[in-house]
DNA sequence: ACCTGAACACCGTTCAAGT
DNA sequence: ACCTGAACACCGTTCAAGT
């Protein structure tokens, strides 16, 4: 059921995520699906988790600290995008403050290689989290408004006009390098080698 | 009529800003709303502008355009947090990709006292929206759990515990002066006085 | 343990028609 | 120019009752 959920998610999107529509595509009474989820936002956590779940795992061994939290954040921030809507749900549960706590504690496990104090740890990894979410979210939201606009807008392509920054995976890259070298100097300034 | 639906906002939240509640009050049919708005979307546009502009503006006189960046994302996180559910309107507004561009060009107005490219200040201000957004909605939605959840809860003077983060005021600036350290850090390689 | 049936209390939006 | 009336096509959730 949390997989007919993921499925309804990925090809129809999450409006159609309904409990109604989830109960049908089941065979089954909406209210049935109360004795499995306390309500709809529980369902979302769990398809968040799931979501975040999914992301493919950092490869521990290579790569100083600053490279590991870069490939961590590029794979949770693929993992978002890997399914329709993906990034809205999780921004979601997120805010709500339920579940998709992988998000963070992942980030945390690489950033901590860089030797710093706990609370910096966690305070830069919850910085990250929602600076990956919210870009995740406005790249998925535009992908999917250039996809149905193609009739009206006609410039599709020429996207990235001058006056406002471009929003794809550049824009991504340099958000978590201007972190990251946030953090370095943080390092410096604690501990001036 | 905005400025009932900026008051059902701050006194009841936004679940109960609907359109026939708005109508309502207003003493008025819900299908006459569509006369002035498209839809619901577009006067949720009209409000997230509203909450923005209401942010003080920056002192542009003092500081280096480190303080005023600091200063400029303190008014606006402000701003989003002095209306009930302010942070959420915003949020939704932005990721939909209507509206809420004030918060992006103060921030850019600002970052761009440090001499950084076009494409740069852009990038890095658009970097700076999705942590101030997603961290005053965060922080807004714990508030009101706390405040709701005191039956349940009765920590709510001990929140955070040493295993999470503290997401407060604190964490705010930790977010902010990391990013600002990175930008320091990219105009010295860019350009190594 | 797991589900049905039926209801409750809502939504946003459209559209002909009125003034 | 601005609004009414009435409808369309939905929602999430609860709860007694069934098996």
């Amino acid at each position: 059921m949390l997989a007919a959920a993921l499925r309804i998610l990925d090809e129809q999107g999450l409006p159609d995520l309904t409990m109604r529509h989830l109960a049908t595509t089941l065979g089954v009474q909406p209210s049935a699906l109360y004795w499995h989820f306390p309500n709809k936002q529980a369902l979302l956590a769990a398809v968040s988790d799931q979501i975040i779940a999914s992301a493919r795992p950092a490869d521990t061994a290579t790569g100083d600290w600053r490279d590991r939290v870069r490939h961590e954040a590029a794979a949770l921030h693929d993992a978002l995008l890997a399914y329709k809507d993906g990034a809205e749900v999780v921004s979601s549960t997120l805010a709500l403050g339920l579940g998709a706590d992988g998000l963070a504690h992942r980030l945390a496990r690489a950033i901590s290689g860089g030797g710093f104090d706990q609370q910096t740890t966690g305070l830069a990894a919850e910085t990250m989290v929602l600076f990956l979410v919210g870009h995740a979210f406005h790249q998925q939201q535009r992908l999917q408004a250039d996809s149905l606009g193609a009739v009206a807008g006609a410039h599709s392509l020429d996207r990235d006009d001058p006056a406002g920054p471009p929003s794809g995976p550049q824009a991504f890259d340099l958000g978590i390098t201007l972190l990251v070298a946030g953090l370095d100097t943080q390092s410096r300034m604690a501990r001036p080698a």
